[in-house]
DNA sequence: CCTAGGATTGAGACCGGACTCACATCGATG
DNA sequence: CATCGATGTGAGTCCGGTCTCAATCCTAGG
């Protein structure tokens, strides 16, 4: 139908050269500023090269050089945006340095995961910034590490791999905050979180999230440290969609023995565990307590405003994507990065309301 | 100091066919699957390349093919999650059909976005989805689009380029919002943007942004049909930090002929608004109704939940990279699609207060 | 005036695939 | 048994840069 779809030739060197009446050899050493170039030659040369607008293609370019300019972002969803600010961090910093992003979400599945991975290797990427969506199977990024390609790791850890992590210590803040529960009264505290499991929560379970691991952990030994039974039966997995959130709430919320307190694993649970408790009829934090992870700006807006576990995000992703150039342009790498989460007490932790859970101190005898 | 950083050499066709005792032009072609091979050298040349997990270098590939099978999306801020919505449509799309995404972040900044773009370019991606910063100063977009790459405009048109583009019709709601607020009673209604200008509105001045000269002029076709004044003293641009929004928040609500509904141009600075109103001592929907542009899952969980303008974000991405893809495979486009913005009544929106506005209709006699 | 050594310059190799072209090979047909 | 078209196959080119290498040009020192 219509030719003019011909291939698009661009402008390249030997064009250039050929305007400016050098070999292609000077042209390419007056454009690369490098070499041996009369300024005569330069300045025929960067004429011609203005005149038809010749631009260099980076594909080629990165074809000898080996380098590609580009670093590989593998997070589970940009959607969410506990990513999107990391990400924001990642490209900020890339950019500064001269790199830029190609971005792929996994959706937290590791077969995309491996298969993103595989794909951004294969535009030989410089470099590979990943939120590992498992950290049990880390075969691919093993293999990744070992190939020698410069890796970082944000937001959680990928089993035992040593490899650059900024990630905050989770198990510290978690036991902050329940520590600031159990302070509160509160002995029946549920966590709810998304992570995908073949089987329900059982002390001891292997966990793919890091992260969610760790949380867990905290919790545990903050109730331990404090000669309290830990309430497994309220550790909830698998709340995948907005429904099973919202009857996992509401199960655990029921009942004689029901949570006093709720911790939602992320921003996006976190909106339909809220709406499930105000479906219930209960109020927070007079009846229910609440606690969630990422401290997103609309939680100072609800009534009360929440109370969340802010995480530095932002910054991790600029750390992450400057240690990851670190490692692509061989430096030696910085020391480890700490990053620390905080507890920002806002409105929606309360006293255990009274009358709750009256046989907590015998139940905590009979379970010690 | 250490030697092993050597240029990592990965396995090429050529190493792969040298394994499997053929040609390189007969490993490349039982590699990619065309021209005639035999049986016999399929097999070596698989099994070859399988015992040295020979990964094809895509760089080399596009080099000769011309396609980088990589779309580069170049947004004002991922960080918001209207951007992270629409980039998630993007990605998944783009992904299913075998692309990749580079992602430039401008920061709604022009020159950035010239720079963006050049950058894609550079590297060849195949296409490229645009915000366009400005709807004025195009003709870095204008480059690329007479240079036949295909592109997509997304959220905002740019100037009257004949290109693709997934956006709603901000006018219409605009309007429609508008009129809602007018029915409630409401004759002085704020707009308040982050939009840069050099100097504060006035009727008839050049918008960079599409969307806020639509949702301007939809506010002053609702007034106007009404046969009401527009009150142009209460469109507020340039709120661009925390600290201005609140301050300009401050400004529209104070005084004797104050607004009385408030209308936030999109999520982020919806934070601030409501925050500052908040600080006023003034309550939703009582004192000043509130509106805002994007749908976010908080809004459902403030007091009151708020009444939103919803746009078809993720569809929007969806069909972005859709309408993208066709152009690049050289299809023909799809009929135009038309995005619908909706109007959803939630919480924020009340009559006007009484005692407010007395002398509205004097106002309006005396101008119209 | 002659020459050594640095500055310039052009030819061509190379990166790693895709693909063209010319040259076998081979079974089937006449 | 000669012929023809359909495979198979390898050598080599090309994509658009970077970079090596050897040749050429200059200019200052002897």
């Amino acid at each position: 139908m219509n030719g003019e779809v011909a291939r698009r030739r661009d402008v390249t060197v030997a064009d250039v050269a050929k305007a400016a009446r050098v070999s292609k050899a000077q042209a390419a050493r007056a454009l690369g500023n490098y070499g041996a170039v009369s300024d005569d030659v330069r300045e025929r040369v960067l004429a011609a090269a203005e005149a038809l607008s010749y631009r260099p293609n980076e594909l080629a370019r990165s074809m000898n050089t080996g380098k590609s300019h580009t670093i590989g972002v593998v997070v589970g969803d940009i959607e969410n945006p506990h990513f999107g600010l990391a990400t924001r961090g990642i490209t900020d910093t890339a950019k500064k340095a001269g790199y830029n992003v190609i971005l792929v979400n996994t959706d937290e599945d590791r077969s995309a995961e491996v298969e993103a991975v595989r794909v951004l290797l294969d535009k030989r990427v410089d470099g590979l910034i990943v939120a590992p969506a498992s950290s049990v199977d880390t075969d691919h990024l093993q293999d990744v590490h070992r190939s020698g390609r410069p890796l970082v790791f944000i937001d959680r850890t990928a089993g035992d791999m040593q490899v650059e992590t900024m990630a905050v210590d989770m198990a510290r803040i978690s036991r902050e905050a329940t520590q600031y529960l159990l302070d509160a009264g509160h002995r029946r505290i549920a966590f709810i979180s998304t992570l995908r499991t073949d089987s329900p929560y059982a002390a001891g379970m292997t966990l793919e999230s890091s992260q969610i691991a760790d949380r867990i952990e905290g919790m545990r030994e903050a109730f331990l440290s404090s000669g309290l039974p830990f309430p497994e039966d309220l550790v909830r997995l698998n709340a995948g969609d907005e429904d099973s959130i919202r009857s996992v709430t509401r199960e655990v919320l029921r009942g004689p023995d029901r949570a006093t307190a709720v911790v939602a694993s992320d921003g996006l649970i976190a909106l339909s565990v809220v709406e499930a408790i105000q479906e219930l009829g209960l109020s927070i934090p007079a009846d229910v307590s609440f606690l969630m992870y990422d401290d997103f700006a609309w939680t100072r807006l609800t009534t009360p405003p929440l109370t969340v576990i802010a995480q530095p995000v932002y910054n991790m992703g600029v750390a992450a994507a400057k240690a990851l150039i670190r490692q692509m342009e061989g430096l030696p790498a910085a020391a480890p990065a700490q990053f620390t989460a905080t507890l920002v007490r806002r409105g929606s932790v309360g006293p255990r309301p009274v009358g709750e859970n009256l046989a907590r101190e015998d139940v905590g005898a009979r379970l010690s």
